[in-house]
DNA sequence: CACAATTCAATTGTGCGCAATATAAGTTTG
DNA sequence: CAAACTTATATTGCGCACAATTGAATTGTG
């Protein structure tokens, strides 16, 4: 058996994925800058505004997040007042998570922030040459590595 | 102007790679509890594997963190004998990162951790299975997306 | 050479992200 | 119907991740 190498970070698919995302937050900062939200908090409110009252369970599910993720987060958007909380009267266990009414609004201002939408306006926006040439390299160093396994 | 319409979440790129990271994450996680690494940490061995006394400065710009993310993970790693830290006599300012003995010993133990290297193993591995699945859909919406943009 | 500007690392504070555990509500079973 | 089991959420603790600030070392400039 040949002396193992180990690879480099960037042969690394896992990297290429991890340093993406990243990027992606980047590029989403300034624009959820301007509606007070951080990245995660926005996915909620994505869940949100395409289906209202929500469990933090079946939130948890749609995102791959667990409550103890959920759970604070939500709270702090409680206290904006962007959502409420509250136990289902029919079983007690869950929590049902809505918007307000200000949580509704918000969508209006998010309509310009989604980048790079699968089937939808592709990325043709301001600033998105970089983000352009990261998913280019990430799609590449995909097939490189999907490809290596078919053979 | 029609109505415009916001973009579910399993539209979004940017929520394909972000998922994609957490399941390499979830991917790794049992491979790393072997070497008591986080995910994070082991991505700094993977540099320092390659080119050992590396300045913290160095470590961030090739893995996309700054100083706030690596100097306590560098100081927990340095509490448990696996990287030395000293500041570099020529330039005080910097503080170069080497590997003791054990954080060298480390790597013969790792060799089996990568999965989905670029141009290397491929997928191959045992229960790659369903972290295949979930690149093969990455690759469908990142085709999808870029490809809406070559319109 | 003095002093301003820059660079590098560390620190502080906030918000994820998840494992482990706790608690309460609901369900199943003998 | 009571005990065992399961489910849903919350909590605690630890480790990223990054913005903002600090402080020390170095570099650039008049």
């Amino acid at each position: 058996m040949a002396h193992q190498t180990m690879p480099t970070i960037d042969q690394m698919l896992c990297f290429a994925v991890y340093a993406t995302g990243h990027a992606f937050t980047r590029f989403y900062k300034p624009r959820l800058d301007a509606l007070d939200l951080t990245y995660p908090q926005y996915l909620v409110f994505l869940v949100l505004w395409e289906q209202d009252d929500v469990t933090v369970k079946a939130l948890g599910e749609r995102l791959f997040l667990d409550s103890g993720t959920i759970t604070p987060l939500i709270k702090r958007l409680e206290a904006r007042g962007l959502v409420t909380r509250r136990r289902d009267e029919d079983d007690e266990r869950q929590v049902r998570i809505r918007l307000t009414k200000e949580g509704r609004d918000l969508k209006a201002r998010a309509f310009s922030i989604p980048l790079a939408v699968i089937e939808g306006t592709g990325l043709t926006q301001d600033g998105a040459g970089a983000m352009r040439e990261e998913l280019l390299a990430l799609r590449a160093r995909l097939d490189a590595a999907l490809s290596a396994q078919d053979k």
